[in-house]
DNA sequence: CCAATCTCAGAAGTACTGAAATGG
DNA sequence: CCCATTTCAGTATTTCTGAGATTG
């Protein structure tokens, strides 16, 4: 996490404020509130010494069960090469298992331990208790209507993004 | 804008999908929606040849005037040291000047020029349109009440940031 | 001497490309 | 021979740190 933000943006003498231009621009809110999420989620789990993908990861193996490397891929977006980087990290803590698959010799399979269970539990709590806080601001039902309208606009633009292909 | 999106994301094979404990994250809803916007917009702005970073000056000075390279870092929450590479290129374009101010002799005064004004102009109709192309999957009110909703969250944050110091 | 401004060099995380090695 | 998977090396962009030089 870079900086997590106990440094200097500098100080906000100007009462000027943002440029109307920018303030309601939904390409600009998206940026500012997703680089928020970043800092609340990131400094959550950095208690755990864990980081996001960690976190995808582990979320994604919890439900579907072991799988290779490239089925994670999919599911979490990160990019297989870098998947390498996070799964030798989590191999490391012993919080995942990789092993190669024996019905298909080119995958490994990857495993989440009894430790790496006990691991995700834990981030399940902090991540909650980082949305609680990132939207503090929102009612419940303001919550949902959020994910709502986020939701669309995400599944929208991979349906686009499917047809192109 | 790294790739344009005509390379390969891994297929999906995988009736899968995402996890369920990730899909309706907040935090990585916003994750997503905003880097699909840096997309959309990124690639519009950059049929003008320019950046973000370019229009969010530009929108700057075209509404409170000439100004400093730290005012302009506090109105559009750049970098001041980033700043310095940004005012470079919109000068050596002929997009703003660079002058030392007299009353302060630390200070450049940046200005825009008549031909940024132009420039400005093409870059909201991109940017607009960009908009338009993000949101497409929702109606008028639904965008607004997105905007309100992130301005809520983004307003939260920034008051709390103002506290802490 | 302290504070603000501008600038530069660079760290660190993220997102992505390309290709080699292995196997189906 | 073509395709999928894992891995590596490396690029580009963004965000942020630290420090030097100049001036108030």
């Amino acid at each position: 996490m870079p900086g997590m933000n106990t440094h200097d943006m500098p100080p906000p003498d100007d009462r000027l404020g943002t440029p109307e231009r920018l303030r309601a621009l939904p390409s600009r809110l998206l940026g500012l509130c997703s680089a928020q999420a970043d800092r609340t989620v990131g400094g959550a789990l950095a208690q755990a010494d864990a980081r996001r993908w960690h976190y995808a990861v582990l979320a994604a193996l919890a439900e579907s069960g072991p799988a290779s490397q490239a089925q994670l891929s999919r599911h979490t977006r990160i990019y297989r090469s870098d998947l390498v980087a996070v799964i030798n990290e989590l191999a490391d803590r012993g919080i995942v298992e990789r092993a190669p698959d024996p019905g298909d010799r080119r995958r490994n399979v990857i495993t989440l331990t009894a430790r790496g269970r006990r691991h995700l539990e834990r981030l399940d709590a902090l991540v909650g208790d980082a949305q609680d806080e990132l939207l503090a601001p929102l009612s419940r039902a303001e919550r949902a209507q959020l994910t709502a309208l986020l939701t669309r606009v995400v599944d929208h633009h991979d349906a686009r993004r499917k047809e192109e292909r």
